[in-house]
DNA sequence: CCCTGATTCGC
DNA sequence: GCGAATCAGG
């Protein structure tokens, strides 16, 4: 493999993004970490800058022209409640007012207005799992996502990103409605405790039930 | 041990 | 220029 226009594309925009050298060199193929760090420190951008706020909105961001930050791990479940709106989330200043008082909502495939701004933030991808029912948990790990809930940080959806905790807790419909927000495990969209409820191997399952 | 980026240096 | 090997660190 080489380092093609488009590769080299896709490199910078990753590397921007923060992704790690090891997600750049997966996506991309054909290439270690290793090479991938290399091309980055001779494109000369191995210092992270000119890329959008990689740290969380608690953040010394300038608030000037701050565009809302993109979660590219998408946390697409929550498809289209109506009242999940962005209201909850940071209130990072509505860049326009919106001209017009009529909005025209989006349908999606099933006739369901989609807002475009919230489509802007959570583009497409693996949907949350449902949340298991009480009882095919392990009372261990159900302890513990109790425990974790408390100290959770407690983020909204602008303040997602890779290395946080997606675990929704909460209805969405309510204002009491969360992020876990704790450090996300290598490669997994939860912490710890949830990534525990989450993932659960088929032999343990299988050990629960009957 | 998993991972991270940084550097070196033979190719 | 490239990237494996290595280093240093979390």
């Amino acid at each position: 493999m080489s380092w093609t226009d488009e590769r080299v594309e896709t490199l910078k925009r990753m590397w921007g993004e923060g992704q790690s050298a090891s997600q750049i060199a997966k996506e991309l193929g054909g290439v270690t970490r290793n090479a991938v760090i290399g091309k980055v420190h001779r494109l000369g951008l191995s210092n992270r800058a000119g890329a959008a706020s990689a740290e969380p909105a608690t953040a010394v961001v300038p608030a000037t022209e701050v565009a809302p930050a993109v979660i590219d791990k998408p946390v697409s479940a929550f498809e289209d409640k109506p009242h999940m709106r962005t209201e909850s989330a940071t209130p990072a200043r509505k860049p326009k007012p919106d001209p017009d008082a009529v909005e025209v909502e989006e349908l999606d495939e099933n006739g369901i207005p989609i807002s475009a701004a919230r489509r802007a933030i959570i583009p497409a991808g693996q949907p949350l799992p449902p949340q298991p029912s009480a009882n095919e948990i392990s009372p261990e790990a159900l302890a513990k996502v109790n425990e974790v809930e408390k100290t959770a940080k407690r983020i909204g959806l602008m303040e997602l990103t890779e290395k946080t905790c997606k675990w929704p807790v909460g209805d969405p419909a309510t204002p009491d409605f969360w992020f876990c927000g704790l450090p996300s495990q290598q490669g997994k969209p939860y912490c710890e405790a949830h990534v525990g409820v989450a993932f659960q191997p088929m032999s343990s399952r299988r050990d629960r039930r009957r």
